[in-house]
RNA sequence: GGCCUCGUGGCGGAGUGGUGACGCAGAGGACUGCAAAUCCUUGUACCCCGGUUCAAUUCCGGGCGAGGCCUCCA
Protein backbone atom coordinates (compact mmCIF):
# COMPACT_ATOMS: atom_id res chain seq x y z
CA UNK A 1 0.00 0.00 0.00
CA UNK A 2 0.85 3.49 -0.51
CA UNK A 3 2.46 5.17 2.38
CA UNK A 4 -0.01 7.32 4.46
CA UNK A 5 0.52 11.03 3.41
CA UNK A 6 0.51 13.82 5.36
CA UNK A 7 -2.82 16.08 4.72
CA UNK A 8 -2.51 20.18 4.66
CA UNK A 9 -5.54 21.54 4.39
CA UNK A 10 -5.90 25.83 3.91
CA UNK A 11 -7.65 27.16 7.03
CA UNK A 12 -9.99 30.02 6.38
CA UNK A 13 -8.89 30.89 10.17
CA UNK A 14 -5.53 31.66 9.19
CA UNK A 15 -5.84 32.23 5.44
CA UNK A 16 -3.01 29.61 5.34
CA UNK A 17 -1.94 26.25 4.39
CA UNK A 18 -0.72 24.05 7.08
CA UNK A 19 -0.12 20.65 8.05
CA UNK A 20 -3.20 18.71 9.60
CA UNK A 21 -2.73 17.28 12.84
CA UNK A 22 -6.43 15.94 14.25
CA UNK A 23 -6.67 16.86 18.00
CA UNK A 24 -7.22 12.69 18.05
CA UNK A 25 -6.09 10.30 15.43
CA UNK A 26 -8.83 7.65 16.40
CA UNK A 27 -11.35 10.08 16.33
CA UNK A 28 -11.23 12.45 13.38
CA UNK A 29 -13.87 14.71 13.37
CA UNK A 30 -15.17 16.88 11.03
CA UNK A 31 -18.42 18.95 10.18
CA UNK A 32 -20.48 20.05 7.10
CA UNK A 33 -23.30 22.22 6.79
CA UNK A 34 -25.84 20.53 4.73
CA UNK A 35 -28.77 22.17 2.80
CA UNK A 36 -31.82 23.68 4.39
CA UNK A 37 -34.86 21.63 2.57
CA UNK A 38 -37.40 24.03 1.71
CA UNK A 39 -36.42 23.75 -2.15
CA UNK A 40 -34.75 20.83 -4.17
CA UNK A 41 -30.86 21.26 -4.12
CA UNK A 42 -29.63 23.22 -7.04
CA UNK A 43 -26.11 22.44 -8.90
CA UNK A 44 -24.79 24.81 -6.17
CA UNK A 45 -25.50 22.92 -3.16
CA UNK A 46 -23.92 19.81 -4.85
CA UNK A 47 -20.42 21.16 -4.61
CA UNK A 48 -19.58 21.43 -0.48
CA UNK A 49 -21.24 17.72 -0.41
CA UNK A 50 -19.17 16.78 -3.30
CA UNK A 51 -15.98 18.29 -2.14
CA UNK A 52 -16.35 17.37 1.47
CA UNK A 53 -16.87 13.88 0.09
CA UNK A 54 -13.57 13.91 -1.34
CA UNK A 55 -12.13 14.81 1.86
CA UNK A 56 -14.24 12.50 3.81
CA UNK A 57 -12.99 9.70 2.08
CA UNK A 58 -9.22 11.13 2.41
CA UNK A 59 -9.26 11.18 5.96
CA UNK A 60 -11.05 7.34 5.76
CA UNK A 61 -7.92 6.44 4.22
CA UNK A 62 -5.62 7.95 6.06
CA UNK A 63 -7.09 7.57 9.58
CA UNK A 64 -8.87 4.74 8.80
CA UNK A 65 -12.94 4.34 8.42
CA UNK A 66 -13.16 3.49 12.16
CA UNK A 67 -11.93 6.79 13.26
CA UNK A 68 -13.39 9.14 11.31
CA UNK A 69 -16.69 10.77 12.09
CA UNK A 70 -18.16 13.25 9.35
CA UNK A 71 -20.99 14.93 10.19
CA UNK A 72 -23.58 16.86 7.88
CA UNK A 73 -27.22 18.37 8.93
CA UNK A 74 -30.25 19.00 7.71
CA UNK A 75 -31.55 21.62 8.42
CA UNK A 76 -35.36 21.79 8.84
CA UNK A 77 -36.48 24.92 10.80
CA UNK A 78 -36.28 27.84 8.84
CA UNK A 79 -38.83 30.46 7.81
CA UNK A 80 -38.46 29.46 3.76
CA UNK A 81 -39.48 26.24 5.01
CA UNK A 82 -42.42 27.86 6.48
CA UNK A 83 -43.73 29.96 3.51
CA UNK A 84 -43.01 27.06 1.27
CA UNK A 85 -45.39 24.94 2.95
CA UNK A 86 -47.68 27.63 3.54
CA UNK A 87 -48.00 27.90 -0.13
CA UNK A 88 -47.62 24.22 -1.17
CA UNK A 89 -50.08 22.72 1.07
CA UNK A 90 -52.33 25.32 2.39
CA UNK A 91 -55.36 22.75 3.43
CA UNK A 92 -53.06 21.41 6.24
CA UNK A 93 -52.11 21.68 9.44
CA UNK A 94 -48.93 23.72 9.80
CA UNK A 95 -46.63 21.31 11.63
CA UNK A 96 -47.94 19.13 8.88
CA UNK A 97 -47.54 20.78 5.87
CA UNK A 98 -43.66 21.48 6.65
CA UNK A 99 -42.97 17.92 7.37
CA UNK A 100 -44.57 17.15 3.92
CA UNK A 101 -42.23 20.28 2.45
CA UNK A 102 -38.90 18.71 5.03
CA UNK A 103 -39.04 14.95 4.28
CA UNK A 104 -39.88 15.40 0.15
CA UNK A 105 -36.36 17.47 -0.64
CA UNK A 106 -34.58 15.69 2.51
CA UNK A 107 -35.10 12.62 0.73
CA UNK A 108 -34.70 14.33 -3.00
CA UNK A 109 -30.76 15.67 -1.66
CA UNK A 110 -30.15 12.19 0.19
CA UNK A 111 -30.89 10.52 -3.62
CA UNK A 112 -28.87 13.11 -5.13
CA UNK A 113 -26.07 13.05 -3.42
CA UNK A 114 -26.17 9.29 -3.45
CA UNK A 115 -26.33 9.68 -7.01
CA UNK A 116 -23.14 12.31 -7.03
CA UNK A 117 -20.89 9.11 -6.16
CA UNK A 118 -21.13 10.86 -2.18
CA UNK A 119 -20.93 8.49 0.59
CA UNK A 120 -23.38 8.66 3.18
CA UNK A 121 -21.90 11.12 6.38
CA UNK A 122 -21.63 8.97 9.21
CA UNK A 123 -24.46 11.44 10.83
CA UNK A 124 -26.94 13.27 9.49
CA UNK A 125 -28.73 15.18 12.16
CA UNK A 126 -32.07 17.38 12.02
CA UNK A 127 -32.24 20.47 13.23
CA UNK A 128 -36.43 19.74 14.38
CA UNK A 129 -34.53 16.87 16.11
CA UNK A 130 -32.35 18.84 18.23
CA UNK A 131 -34.26 21.52 19.73
CA UNK A 132 -33.45 20.74 23.50
CA UNK A 133 -29.76 21.16 22.81
CA UNK A 134 -30.22 24.54 21.23
CA UNK A 135 -32.24 25.72 24.22
CA UNK A 136 -29.44 24.32 26.47
CA UNK A 137 -26.87 25.99 24.75
CA UNK A 138 -28.81 29.32 24.56
CA UNK A 139 -29.47 28.76 28.53
CA UNK A 140 -25.79 28.52 29.08
CA UNK A 141 -25.24 31.77 27.01
CA UNK A 142 -27.81 33.46 29.04
CA UNK A 143 -26.02 32.48 32.65
CA UNK A 144 -22.95 33.34 30.77
CA UNK A 145 -23.35 36.90 30.16
CA UNK A 146 -23.44 36.53 26.33
CA UNK A 147 -27.03 36.76 25.79
CA UNK A 148 -30.44 38.25 26.71
CA UNK A 149 -33.74 38.73 26.07
CA UNK A 150 -35.25 41.70 24.26
CA UNK A 151 -38.40 42.84 22.71
CA UNK A 152 -38.57 42.85 18.75
CA UNK A 153 -41.20 43.42 16.71
CA UNK A 154 -42.39 40.02 16.14
CA UNK A 155 -42.23 39.54 20.02
CA UNK A 156 -39.35 38.10 22.45
CA UNK A 157 -36.25 37.49 21.26
CA UNK A 158 -33.11 35.86 23.03
CA UNK A 159 -30.09 37.87 20.91
CA UNK A 160 -26.54 36.71 21.21
CA UNK A 161 -24.69 39.57 22.64
CA UNK A 162 -21.79 40.34 20.19
CA UNK A 163 -20.08 42.72 22.40
CA UNK A 164 -19.88 40.34 25.20
CA UNK A 165 -17.36 38.48 23.01
CA UNK A 166 -13.56 40.21 22.83
CA UNK A 167 -12.48 38.70 19.41
CA UNK A 168 -16.11 38.24 17.60
CA UNK A 169 -15.34 38.49 13.82
CA UNK A 170 -12.01 36.51 13.60
CA UNK A 171 -13.02 34.33 11.18
CA UNK A 172 -14.66 36.98 8.73
CA UNK A 173 -12.09 39.77 9.58
CA UNK A 174 -14.45 41.71 10.78
CA UNK A 175 -15.05 44.38 13.35
CA UNK A 176 -17.76 45.25 15.26
CA UNK A 177 -16.79 49.04 14.56
CA UNK A 178 -17.26 48.51 10.79
CA UNK A 179 -20.35 46.75 11.43
CA UNK A 180 -21.83 49.65 12.50
CA UNK A 181 -20.59 51.98 9.82
CA UNK A 182 -22.31 50.02 7.09
CA UNK A 183 -25.53 51.15 5.69
CA UNK A 184 -26.45 47.82 5.27
CA UNK A 185 -27.23 46.98 8.99
CA UNK A 186 -31.06 47.49 10.05
CA UNK A 187 -30.70 49.51 12.99
CA UNK A 188 -32.93 47.88 15.40
CA UNK A 189 -33.58 49.52 18.61
CA UNK A 190 -33.95 46.38 20.40
CA UNK A 191 -30.78 45.40 19.97
CA UNK A 192 -27.20 46.04 22.33
CA UNK A 193 -25.49 46.11 19.22
CA UNK A 194 -26.44 46.07 15.09
CA UNK A 195 -24.63 42.91 15.09
CA UNK A 196 -26.57 41.22 17.84
CA UNK A 197 -27.94 38.08 16.45
CA UNK A 198 -31.13 35.90 17.17
CA UNK A 199 -30.71 32.80 18.93
CA UNK A 200 -34.80 32.21 19.70
CA UNK A 201 -37.55 33.85 18.39
CA UNK A 202 -41.26 34.03 19.49
CA UNK A 203 -43.53 32.27 16.86
CA UNK A 204 -46.55 33.57 16.33
CA UNK A 205 -49.64 31.58 16.16
CA UNK A 206 -50.19 30.10 12.94
CA UNK A 207 -45.90 29.98 12.69
CA UNK A 208 -44.75 26.76 13.79
CA UNK A 209 -42.45 26.68 17.46
CA UNK A 210 -41.67 24.67 20.61
CA UNK A 211 -42.15 25.68 23.91
CA UNK A 212 -39.19 26.57 25.13
CA UNK A 213 -38.42 28.41 29.01
CA UNK A 214 -35.26 30.41 29.66
CA UNK A 215 -34.52 31.44 33.22
CA UNK A 216 -33.13 35.16 33.04
CA UNK A 217 -31.77 36.86 36.10
CA UNK A 218 -33.84 34.13 38.31
CA UNK A 219 -36.42 34.93 36.70
CA UNK A 220 -38.16 32.16 34.34
CA UNK A 221 -39.72 32.89 31.25
CA UNK A 222 -41.44 30.51 28.59
CA UNK A 223 -41.21 31.80 24.95
CA UNK A 224 -42.91 29.68 22.35
CA UNK A 225 -40.95 29.84 19.49
CA UNK A 226 -38.12 28.49 17.12
CA UNK A 227 -34.23 28.74 16.63
CA UNK A 228 -32.45 31.43 14.93
CA UNK A 229 -30.40 30.23 11.85
CA UNK A 230 -26.94 29.49 13.52
CA UNK A 231 -27.98 27.99 16.88
CA UNK A 232 -28.54 24.15 14.80
CA UNK A 233 -25.31 23.84 13.78
CA UNK A 234 -23.53 24.80 17.32
CA UNK A 235 -25.76 22.60 18.47
CA UNK A 236 -25.67 19.60 16.28
CA UNK A 237 -22.07 19.66 15.75
CA UNK A 238 -21.54 20.07 20.09
CA UNK A 239 -23.44 16.97 20.27
CA UNK A 240 -22.40 14.66 17.78
CA UNK A 241 -18.42 15.66 17.78
CA UNK A 242 -17.77 17.52 20.92
CA UNK A 243 -16.84 21.11 22.15
CA UNK A 244 -14.02 21.33 19.77
CA UNK A 245 -13.46 19.28 16.70
CA UNK A 246 -11.00 19.15 13.15
CA UNK A 247 -12.55 20.14 10.46
CA UNK A 248 -15.80 22.21 9.65
CA UNK A 249 -16.59 23.03 6.53
CA UNK A 250 -19.04 24.85 4.39
CA UNK A 251 -19.72 27.40 1.25
CA UNK A 252 -17.36 30.53 0.81
CA UNK A 253 -21.05 32.65 1.64
CA UNK A 254 -21.15 30.80 4.96
CA UNK A 255 -17.89 32.52 5.87
CA UNK A 256 -20.22 35.29 7.27
CA UNK A 257 -22.60 35.57 8.97
CA UNK A 258 -23.29 31.56 10.02
CA UNK A 259 -20.10 30.73 10.35
CA UNK A 260 -18.66 33.80 12.76
CA UNK A 261 -22.10 33.55 14.51
CA UNK A 262 -21.71 29.53 15.11
CA UNK A 263 -18.17 30.24 16.24
CA UNK A 264 -19.40 33.03 18.63
CA UNK A 265 -21.96 30.61 20.13
CA UNK A 266 -20.13 27.64 20.73
CA UNK A 267 -16.97 29.24 21.89
CA UNK A 268 -18.70 31.11 23.93
CA UNK A 269 -21.06 28.43 25.96
CA UNK A 270 -18.20 26.27 25.68
CA UNK A 271 -15.36 28.35 27.09
CA UNK A 272 -13.11 27.24 24.25
CA UNK A 273 -10.56 28.91 22.66
CA UNK A 274 -11.68 27.80 18.88
CA UNK A 275 -14.95 25.63 17.49
CA UNK A 276 -13.01 23.89 15.19
CA UNK A 277 -9.17 23.99 14.06
CA UNK A 278 -9.71 23.99 10.45
CA UNK A 279 -12.80 26.05 8.52
CA UNK A 280 -12.59 24.85 4.97
CA UNK A 281 -14.71 27.24 2.32
CA UNK A 282 -15.75 26.02 -1.03
CA UNK A 283 -15.75 28.78 -3.81
CA UNK A 284 -18.93 29.28 -5.88
CA UNK A 285 -19.95 28.28 -9.02
CA UNK A 286 -21.52 30.56 -11.89
CA UNK A 287 -23.68 29.23 -15.15
CA UNK A 288 -23.05 29.68 -18.36
CA UNK A 289 -20.56 32.70 -17.28
CA UNK A 290 -23.08 33.85 -15.06
CA UNK A 291 -24.28 34.20 -11.46
CA UNK A 292 -26.58 31.62 -10.97
CA UNK A 293 -29.98 33.10 -10.08
CA UNK A 294 -33.73 32.52 -10.74
CA UNK A 295 -34.14 35.99 -11.87
CA UNK A 296 -31.75 34.33 -14.35
CA UNK A 297 -33.51 31.86 -15.19
CA UNK A 298 -30.05 29.82 -14.96
CA UNK A 299 -31.46 28.49 -12.12
CA UNK A 300 -31.01 23.94 -12.01
CA UNK A 301 -31.14 21.24 -9.46
CA UNK A 302 -29.35 18.49 -9.35
CA UNK A 303 -32.88 16.51 -10.01
CA UNK A 304 -32.56 18.00 -13.39
CA UNK A 305 -29.14 17.58 -14.54
CA UNK A 306 -29.85 14.14 -13.36
CA UNK A 307 -33.01 13.24 -15.01
CA UNK A 308 -34.34 15.73 -17.07
CA UNK A 309 -33.01 17.56 -20.94
CA UNK A 310 -33.21 21.32 -19.35
CA UNK A 311 -29.40 21.74 -19.23
CA UNK A 312 -28.11 21.23 -22.59
CA UNK A 313 -30.56 19.18 -23.97
CA UNK A 314 -30.06 15.85 -22.16
CA UNK A 315 -29.02 14.09 -19.44
CA UNK A 316 -25.52 13.75 -17.23
CA UNK A 317 -24.59 10.98 -15.35
CA UNK A 318 -24.06 11.81 -11.57
CA UNK A 319 -20.39 11.06 -12.32
CA UNK A 320 -19.81 13.39 -15.00
CA UNK A 321 -21.29 16.27 -12.76
CA UNK A 322 -19.19 14.98 -10.13
CA UNK A 323 -16.04 15.05 -12.51
CA UNK A 324 -17.34 18.61 -13.82
CA UNK A 325 -17.27 19.32 -10.44
CA UNK A 326 -14.08 18.10 -9.12
CA UNK A 327 -11.87 19.22 -12.39
CA UNK A 328 -11.26 22.41 -10.60
CA UNK A 329 -9.60 23.38 -6.95
CA UNK A 330 -12.35 23.29 -4.38
CA UNK A 331 -11.87 27.05 -3.40
CA UNK A 332 -11.55 28.34 -6.86
CA UNK A 333 -15.00 29.38 -8.62
CA UNK A 334 -15.90 27.49 -11.46
CA UNK A 335 -18.10 28.03 -14.56
CA UNK A 336 -20.51 25.50 -14.69
CA UNK A 337 -21.26 25.08 -18.99
CA UNK A 338 -22.36 22.31 -20.84
CA UNK A 339 -18.75 22.25 -23.03
CA UNK A 340 -17.58 21.79 -19.17
CA UNK A 341 -19.79 18.86 -18.76
CA UNK A 342 -18.94 17.39 -22.60
CA UNK A 343 -15.28 17.30 -21.52
CA UNK A 344 -15.60 15.85 -17.94
CA UNK A 345 -17.68 13.11 -19.98
CA UNK A 346 -15.29 12.60 -22.41
CA UNK A 347 -12.36 12.42 -19.76
CA UNK A 348 -14.23 9.85 -17.58
CA UNK A 349 -15.20 7.46 -20.37
CA UNK A 350 -11.45 7.09 -21.53
CA UNK A 351 -10.23 6.65 -18.12
CA UNK A 352 -12.91 3.97 -16.84
CA UNK A 353 -12.32 2.60 -20.73
CA UNK A 354 -9.05 1.80 -19.51
CA UNK A 355 -9.66 0.97 -16.42
CA UNK A 356 -12.63 -0.80 -15.94
CA UNK A 357 -11.10 -4.48 -16.78
CA UNK A 358 -9.30 -3.68 -13.85
CA UNK A 359 -11.64 -3.43 -11.02
CA UNK A 360 -9.38 -3.32 -7.70
CA UNK A 361 -10.16 -5.00 -4.55
CA UNK A 362 -9.53 -2.35 -2.09
CA UNK A 363 -7.22 0.39 -1.91
CA UNK A 364 -4.67 -1.18 -2.02
CA UNK A 365 -3.45 -0.22 -5.86
CA UNK A 366 -4.09 3.47 -4.77
CA UNK A 367 -1.31 5.60 -6.71
CA UNK A 368 0.50 7.55 -4.36
CA UNK A 369 1.00 10.69 -6.36
CA UNK A 370 -2.77 10.93 -6.73
CA UNK A 371 -2.96 10.31 -2.63
CA UNK A 372 0.00 12.82 -2.16
CA UNK A 373 -1.92 15.41 -4.30
CA UNK A 374 -5.27 14.92 -2.50
CA UNK A 375 -3.03 15.17 0.91
CA UNK A 376 -2.23 19.08 -0.96
CA UNK A 377 -5.35 20.79 -0.09
CA UNK A 378 -7.31 18.15 -2.38
CA UNK A 379 -5.15 19.64 -4.81
CA UNK A 380 -7.56 17.74 -7.99
CA UNK A 381 -5.97 19.59 -10.59
CA UNK A 382 -2.89 17.62 -9.80
CA UNK A 383 -4.71 14.66 -9.59
CA UNK A 384 -6.62 14.92 -13.19
CA UNK A 385 -3.10 15.21 -14.78
CA UNK A 386 -1.66 12.03 -12.60
CA UNK A 387 -4.79 10.18 -13.95
CA UNK A 388 -4.67 10.93 -17.40
CA UNK A 389 -0.72 9.66 -16.98
CA UNK A 390 -1.65 6.69 -15.39
CA UNK A 391 -4.51 6.26 -18.42
CA UNK A 392 -1.58 6.41 -20.58
CA UNK A 393 1.31 4.64 -19.43
CA UNK A 394 1.60 1.11 -18.74
CA UNK A 395 2.71 -1.78 -16.73
CA UNK A 396 0.24 -2.23 -13.84
CA UNK A 397 -0.61 1.60 -14.08
CA UNK A 398 -4.51 0.46 -15.50
CA UNK A 399 -4.97 -0.92 -12.05
CA UNK A 400 -3.33 2.17 -10.05
CA UNK A 401 -5.97 4.47 -12.25
CA UNK A 402 -8.76 1.82 -11.65
CA UNK A 403 -8.48 2.21 -8.01
CA UNK A 404 -8.17 5.38 -7.98
CA UNK A 405 -11.07 6.22 -9.93
CA UNK A 406 -12.60 3.52 -7.33
CA UNK A 407 -11.25 5.70 -4.57
CA UNK A 408 -12.84 9.38 -5.43
CA UNK A 409 -15.82 8.05 -6.79
CA UNK A 410 -15.14 8.67 -10.67
CA UNK A 411 -15.81 4.92 -11.19
CA UNK A 412 -17.97 4.31 -14.40
CA UNK A 413 -17.69 1.71 -16.48
CA UNK A 414 -18.92 1.34 -19.74
CA UNK A 415 -22.01 -0.52 -18.93
CA UNK A 416 -23.00 2.01 -16.78
CA UNK A 417 -23.09 5.09 -18.97
CA UNK A 418 -23.90 2.64 -22.21
CA UNK A 419 -27.34 1.84 -20.49
CA UNK A 420 -28.18 5.71 -20.76
CA UNK A 421 -27.68 5.93 -24.69
CA UNK A 422 -30.52 5.83 -26.94
CA UNK A 423 -32.12 2.12 -26.45
CA UNK A 424 -32.20 0.06 -29.61
CA UNK A 425 -34.18 -2.68 -29.87
CA UNK A 426 -32.79 -5.64 -30.48
CA UNK A 427 -33.55 -6.42 -33.90
CA UNK A 428 -32.37 -3.17 -34.99
CA UNK A 429 -29.51 -4.03 -33.41
CA UNK A 430 -29.17 -6.88 -35.54
CA UNK A 431 -29.85 -5.58 -38.69
CA UNK A 432 -27.08 -3.18 -37.80
CA UNK A 433 -24.94 -6.16 -37.22
CA UNK A 434 -25.60 -7.72 -40.50
CA UNK A 435 -25.33 -4.46 -42.23
CA UNK A 436 -21.49 -4.44 -40.63
CA UNK A 437 -20.81 -8.03 -41.71
CA UNK A 438 -22.48 -7.14 -45.25
CA UNK A 439 -19.63 -4.44 -45.34
CA UNK A 440 -16.50 -6.34 -44.20
CA UNK A 441 -17.45 -9.19 -46.64
CA UNK A 442 -17.75 -6.22 -49.48
CA UNK A 443 -14.44 -4.62 -47.92
CA UNK A 444 -12.72 -8.26 -48.26
CA UNK A 445 -13.99 -8.03 -52.08
CA UNK A 446 -12.44 -5.01 -52.41
CA UNK A 447 -15.83 -3.24 -53.47
CA UNK A 448 -15.19 0.07 -51.74
CA UNK A 449 -17.87 1.93 -52.89
CA UNK A 450 -20.59 -0.37 -51.56
CA UNK A 451 -18.78 -1.12 -48.50
CA UNK A 452 -18.45 3.03 -47.85
CA UNK A 453 -22.52 3.48 -49.36
CA UNK A 454 -23.46 1.31 -46.00
CA UNK A 455 -21.00 3.22 -43.89
CA UNK A 456 -22.42 6.33 -44.79
CA UNK A 457 -26.13 5.12 -44.82
CA UNK A 458 -25.30 3.96 -40.82
CA UNK A 459 -23.87 7.29 -40.09
CA UNK A 460 -26.70 9.39 -41.38
CA UNK A 461 -28.67 7.27 -39.00
CA UNK A 462 -26.74 8.26 -36.29
CA UNK A 463 -24.50 4.86 -35.93
CA UNK A 464 -21.27 5.57 -36.34
CA UNK A 465 -18.65 2.72 -37.27
CA UNK A 466 -15.23 2.20 -36.10
CA UNK A 467 -12.47 0.12 -37.55
CA UNK A 468 -9.54 -2.01 -35.28
CA UNK A 469 -6.96 -4.29 -36.06
CA UNK A 470 -6.99 -7.31 -34.48
CA UNK A 471 -3.68 -7.35 -32.86
CA UNK A 472 -3.08 -11.42 -33.12
CA UNK A 473 -4.75 -11.89 -36.10
CA UNK A 474 -4.14 -8.32 -37.78
CA UNK A 475 -7.91 -8.62 -39.19
CA UNK A 476 -10.33 -6.04 -39.60
CA UNK A 477 -12.76 -5.65 -36.69
CA UNK A 478 -15.41 -3.21 -36.51
CA UNK A 479 -17.66 -1.74 -33.68
CA UNK A 480 -20.17 0.67 -33.49
CA UNK A 481 -21.65 3.22 -31.05
CA UNK A 482 -24.67 5.43 -31.39
CA UNK A 483 -23.78 8.95 -32.18
CA UNK A 484 -25.63 11.56 -30.45
C1' G B 1 -17.42 52.39 2.56
C1' G B 2 -15.29 47.57 5.04
C1' C B 3 -13.47 42.56 4.20
C1' C B 4 -11.96 38.52 0.78
C1' U B 5 -10.67 36.15 -3.84
C1' C B 6 -8.85 36.31 -8.73
C1' G B 7 -6.57 38.19 -13.74
C1' U B 8 -1.78 32.60 -17.55
C1' G B 9 -1.75 30.49 -24.86
C1' G B 10 -8.18 29.66 -29.13
C1' C B 11 -10.74 27.48 -24.57
C1' G B 12 -10.52 25.09 -19.56
C1' G B 13 -6.91 24.95 -15.95
C1' A B 14 -1.80 24.16 -12.97
C1' G B 15 2.79 26.01 -11.48
C1' U B 16 7.54 28.34 -10.79
C1' G B 17 12.67 33.76 -9.24
C1' G B 18 16.37 31.36 -14.47
C1' U B 19 14.78 24.27 -18.33
C1' G B 20 6.65 26.76 -21.30
C1' A B 21 1.98 20.99 -16.00
C1' C B 22 -2.34 18.66 -17.88
C1' G B 23 -6.80 18.36 -20.93
C1' C B 24 -9.83 20.06 -25.13
C1' A B 25 -9.55 22.36 -29.75
C1' G B 26 -5.82 23.41 -33.87
C1' A B 27 -1.48 21.78 -36.89
C1' G B 28 1.79 17.76 -38.68
C1' G B 29 2.63 12.49 -38.93
C1' A B 30 1.53 7.00 -38.41
C1' C B 31 -2.29 3.56 -39.45
C1' U B 32 -6.35 3.10 -43.39
C1' G B 33 -8.43 1.68 -50.11
C1' C B 34 -10.63 6.52 -48.13
C1' A B 35 -12.79 8.12 -43.55
C1' A B 36 -13.90 7.69 -38.36
C1' A B 37 -11.56 5.81 -34.03
C1' U B 38 -6.69 5.10 -32.10
C1' C B 39 -1.42 6.26 -31.46
C1' C B 40 2.93 9.72 -31.94
C1' U B 41 4.72 14.79 -32.45
C1' U B 42 3.76 20.02 -31.93
C1' G B 43 2.58 25.81 -29.05
C1' U B 44 3.84 32.67 -30.80
C1' A B 45 0.73 32.53 -22.94
C1' C B 46 1.50 34.64 -18.10
C1' C B 47 -3.70 42.49 -17.39
C1' C B 48 -0.80 47.46 -17.11
C1' C B 49 3.07 50.61 -14.76
C1' G B 50 6.93 51.04 -11.38
C1' G B 51 10.47 48.69 -7.70
C1' U B 52 13.82 44.65 -5.73
C1' U B 53 17.21 41.25 -8.48
C1' C B 54 22.50 39.14 -12.53
C1' A B 55 17.38 37.36 -13.76
C1' A B 56 10.13 38.19 -12.58
C1' U B 57 4.84 35.36 -15.26
C1' U B 58 6.57 34.11 -10.29
C1' C B 59 8.49 38.80 -4.73
C1' C B 60 6.97 44.18 -3.28
C1' G B 61 4.06 48.80 -4.37
C1' G B 62 0.47 51.21 -7.35
C1' G B 63 -3.17 51.02 -11.16
C1' C B 64 -6.93 48.75 -14.26
C1' G B 65 -10.41 44.75 -14.68
C1' A B 66 -13.60 40.55 -12.91
C1' G B 67 -16.11 38.09 -8.96
C1' G B 68 -17.77 37.22 -3.90
C1' C B 69 -19.33 38.59 1.17
C1' C B 70 -21.16 42.63 4.37
C1' U B 71 -29.32 41.03 3.85
C1' C B 72 -31.51 34.83 2.64
C1' C B 73 -27.86 31.90 0.01
C1' A B 74 -23.40 26.29 -1.24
Amino acid sequence: MAEKPTLKLYNTLTREKADFTPIDAKNVRMYVCGPTVYDFAHIGNARPVIVFDVLNRLLRHVYGAENVTYVRNITDVDDKINARALRDYPGLPLNDAIRRVTEKTETQFIEDAKALGCLDPDVQPRATENIVQMVEIIQTLIDKGHAYVATGSEGKEVLFSTGSMADYGALSKRKLEDQQAGARVAVEEHKHNPADFVLWKQSAENEPGWDASFTVEGVSQSIFGRPGWHIECSAMSGRYLGDVFDIHGGGLDLIFPHHENEIAQSRCAHGTPVMANVWMHNGFLQVEGRKMSKSEGNFVTIAELLHSDVFGGRKWPGEVLRLAMLMTHYREPIDFSIKRLEEAERILKRWNLVAEQHAPANDAALDGEVLDALADDLDMSKVVARLHALAKETEGSAERLAASLKFLGLWFPSAAWRKDEPVLQDDLKAAIDALVEMRLEMLKAKNFAEADKIRDQLVAQGIQLKDGKDPATGERVTTWEVKR
